[in-house]
DNA sequence: TAGTGAAGCAACACCGTTGTAGCATACGAT
DNA sequence: ATCGTATGCTACAACGGTGTTGCTTCACTA
C-alpha cells in the first residue's frame, strides 16, 4: 500500500505552443460558460488537466492570459468581419445598396453561428476583463461604425440617383430630409448585434434567413417609391 | 497623548431603515463606477463611513445585499417604464400609432436621463450579479417585449385602416406582407436600449430630441404613401 | 542504457474578502 | 443624572485566489 493519496498522474508533455492554445481554449470555455470572473489560473489549469505552475510558465500572470485570450478572439472576430464590411463601391459601379446590406447581415450572422464562443466573448461585454481590452473591442466597433457610415452615405446617394426625379408631388425625398447618418449607422450596428445575440441565445428560433427576409422587407418599405 | 492609533470615531447612529437605504445608495455608486464585482461588503461599509458588521446587521450576506440593490433598481426602472408602454388603445380610439411610438421613445430616454445610475445598472448586464437576478431583468424585458408586440400589431392594423385602398398599383401593402412582428418588436426594444446606452455614455452628443426626430423620420419613411 | 533538461508537480507564503464574536459607546427614557 | 439597549467597533478565523520555490519525472539523445 504505497500512498493511499497517490501522486497526481503526470499530464502528457506537450510543446509550449500547443499547450498555449490548449490553455486558451480552456479559458475560452470557462469564460463563455461561467463568465469572465470565473477564469482563474487554477480553473484553467485543471480544465486542461494540468497544474497552475504550468499555466504560469506560459503566461506571466492572469492579466496576460486574459489579454492573450481576448486578443485571439477579437482577432478572429475582426477577421470574420472583414468580408461583412466591403469597401465602398466606386461611383460607376452598379451595385444595389440594399442587396449589399442584406448580404452583409447574412454574412455576419453566419459568421456568428459558426464561431459562437468567439462572438459570445466579444458581444457580451465581459465586466471582469481588463479595461484596456474593453477599449480594444470598443475601438473595433468604432471602425465598423465608420465603415458602415461610409457605406450608408454612398448607399443613400446611390438610391437617389436611381430615382430620376418625380419630385413634383414630393414623392421622392423620402430619406431625403438629411437623414442622421451617424444615428442610422449606429442603429444598423445595434440591430446586427442584437440579431447576433438572439442567434447566440436561441439559434433554433432565429435562423439567419429570418433576419435576411426581415431586413429586405424593411429596406423595401423604406425605398423611394 | 492618549492612543496614537486612536479608536475609529463613531459614525453617527442611524435608524435601520435609513442606514439601509444609505448602504444601498453606496452600493449603487460603487457598482456603477467600478463594476459589480467591486461591490464588496467592506467597500460598501467604508463608502458609508461605517464598518462591515454594520452592513451584516442589515443584510445577511453579500448575496442579499446585491439582491436588495437589484430589486430596488429594477423596481425603479419598471416604475419608470409603465408610462412608456401605454395600454393598447381601444379600437374606436383615434390615436396616431406613430405619435405613440415617438412619445414612448421620448419618455423612455427622458427617464433614463433622469436616473442614469439606475439605468446603467439595468442596461449594462452586470456579470457579477447572481444569475437569478439577471433572470429577473430578462423577465422584465420579456414583458416589455410582449407589450410592444401588442402595440405594434395594433399600430400596423390602425395604419392600414387609415389608407383606404389605393392598392391597384401596389402602393399600399407597404408593411403588409406579413411583417415579422416579433422581430420588429425586438428591433424596437433593441433600438431604444441602444439609444439609452448612447445617452448614458455621452449625454451631450445625444439629446433626446435627436432620437425623437430620427424616429419620426423613419416612421415617416415607412409610412404608406 | 545512462544522463540530462524540459515539462510537470506539491507545497508555501501572501493577500483580499467573507462572515462572526464579543466589547464599547452613544443616546433616549426614566 | 443614570442606565439600558440599540448601534457601532475591533479582532479573528476561514476561504479562495495569486504567484513562487524547489523537487520529480518523463522522454529524448548519445
Amino acid at each position: 500500500m504505497s500512498q493511499l493519496t497517490g501522486r497526481r498522474p503526470y499530464a502528457a508533455r506537450m510543446p509550449a505552443q500547443e499547450r498555449r492554445t490548449q490553455l486558451l481554449d480552456a479559458a475560452l470555455r470557462i469564460a463563455v460558460d461561467q463568465g469572465f470572473a470565473a477564469v482563474t489560473m487554477d480553473r484553467v489549469a485543471r480544465a486542461a488537466g494540468v497544474t497552475r505552475p504550468v499555466v504560469y510558465g506560459l503566461f506571466p500572470d492572469r492579466g496576460a492570459l486574459l489579454a492573450a485570450l481576448l486578443e485571439r478572439e477579437t482577432g478572429r472576430a475582426q477577421a470574420a468581419l472583414a468580408p461583412v464590411l466591403p469597401p465602398v463601391p466606386g461611383p460607376d459601379n452598379e451595385v444595389d445598396p440594399d442587396a449589399l446590406l442584406v448580404a452583409g447581415i447574412r454574412a455576419y450572422l453566419t459568421a456568428v453561428r459558426e464561431s459562437p464562443d468567439t462572438w459570445r466573448l466579444v458581444l457580451f461585454p465581459a465586466e471582469g476583463a481588463p479595461p484596456e481590452l474593453q477599449a480594444a473591442v470598443a475601438a473595433s466597433r468604432t471602425d465598423s461604425l465608420h465603415q458602415i457610415s461610409r457605406l450608408l452615405t454612398w448607399g443613400i446617394a446611390a438610391r437617389r440617383r436611381d430615382v430620376p426625379r418625380v419630385d413634383t408631388a414630393g414623392l421622392t425625398s423620402v430619406l431625403t430630409p438629411r437623414v442622421d447618418v451617424e444615428l442610422f449607422a449606429r442603429m444598423l450596428v445595434g440591430l446586427a448585434e442584437g440579431a447576433a445575440r438572439m442567434v447566440l441565445d436561441e439559434p433554433d428560433s432565429w435562423p439567419v434567413q429570418r433576419f435576411a427576409v426581415f431586413t429586405e422587407q424593411m429596406l423595401d418599405a423604406l425605398a423611394v417609391r
